[in-house]
DNA sequence: GAGATGGTCAATTGAATGCTTGATTTACAA
DNA sequence: TTGTAAATCAAGCATTCAATTGACCATCTC
């Protein structure tokens, strides 16, 4: 008597459950975080998340049905893409409650990323107020296509296999900040170290290029400097 | 070559899949809802949800298990409740994505919310300060349970099947602002259909109860009005 | 057109889920 | 102790899901 179970309330509940359905997968979340780096065809994201073609494309529909992407023919490729800010943010609190509640990503963190001895990483809105003052060194190490899709203002992109050739092209006199795809990507983490190892000043910016997008700030794009 | 696919990454990612995979149920989310009202036995959740007390254990277990909700016993009961303001943020982040590119749920929305016609609902923020300034009469219309359990600062709680017979509780003068469970709560939109059907200016608050607590503003507990 | 490339579709397999039923554990009360 | 209510566990069945395979479209180039 006191609760009036409402179809149409579980009717909305039913669509929550299949936006969340499709975040349901290690693939798929592998496939979003690719895809939030800028458009990709499905050739591009089976080759580097080692899915089938035919499984990738799959995916990717199981994606667009939950309206998480969109996708759109250019010639012969079909470009997937994020269909918005909100999605980054959802895949955001994912990882925010995943973190507080799962003990097995302590583990995982503790074991490999070892973040115990790296100095705090910047945040947006700090990187905001210190590179607008010229006291930074932004450093994009993602692959250059990625770069290119866009960027943080003002970066540099140096990828990572290719950061000790090209060491003399950061300026000494200033701390870098590093970026590469997300929290939880090693690219930044490596450059920090190795960054340091060569007498650097260095940290991380506490997230990378999809969650910067997504929280409005301005982007670049083009100007691939490689 | 260029994309380093590192195996821990994926065991992060397999983490959140967990996560989410514990959200990817009409059932979950429905337990959940009720549970972020407050504290509650299984025995209790099961009934109000309709599903076998068996059912519902296994499904609080899941949730559990994915850190999304914690249990504890007293005496013969055990009382589960979510686990922290970061899983209603989550399930507010999942129901925003949904709401904005899932067609469906325009269609459940415009055939039985009929929101068209309803005033613009207020935020939390312009309560805040309209309450503080005396200016409305906040009315909680659910169940005086959860109502207990926990509620807005100084709201007066009417169940919505009292509100007809206790009228004259409620001031003439001023707004009367209504809330309830969340956002898709119909609750709230029934007590302002009634309430605008008798002469009072009446709107509902945007979101419900949980989301007030989520977002780290004030909350009574106890003075079971009824 | 013919051929080639990029994607999708359809059918199949094995694994994982959801729900039911009946047995079992736990805490409390008589 | 014995009994009882609350919750969990375990087994079983039907459904759904993920990945593979091979066939099938769509678009561009020649």
């Amino acid at each position: 008597m006191a609760t009036p179970t409402t179809s149409p309330r579980l009717a909305m509940l039913a669509s929550f459950a299949e936006v969340a359905k499709a975040l349901a997968s290690t693939q798929r979340l592998d496939l979003l975080e690719m895809l939030a780096q800028g458009e990709r065809g499905v050739d591009a994201v089976a080759q580097a998340t080692g899915l089938s073609v035919a499984n990738a494309s799959q995916h990717l529909q199981h994606l667009r049905r939950a309206g998480l992407v969109t996708s759109r023919r250019q010639g012969v490729h079909v470009l997937y893409s994020v269909s918005g800010d909100d999605v980054v943010e959802l895949i955001g609190a994912l990882r925010r409650t995943a973190e507080r509640h799962v003990a097995e990503i302590d583990r995982i963190v503790a074991g490999y990323f070892d973040r115990r001895d790296d100095l705090e990483p910047l945040s947006r809105e700090e990187l905001l107020h210190r590179a607008r003052d010229g006291l930074v060194t932004v450093l994009d190490v993602r692959p250059p296509e990625e770069f290119a899709a866009g960027h943080v203002p003002g970066a540099l992109n140096i990828p990572l296999k290719d950061l000790k050739r090209r060491l003399g092209e950061l300026p000494q006199d200033r701390e870098v900040i590093a970026y590469c795809r997300g929290p939880y990507c090693v690219l930044a983490f490596e450059a920090v170290a190795s960054l340091r190892g060569k007498g650097f000043k260095a940290r991380r910016l506490e997230e990378g290029y999809p969650e910067w997008k997504a929280s409005g700030l301005p982007v670049e794009r083009g100007t691939t400097g490689t």
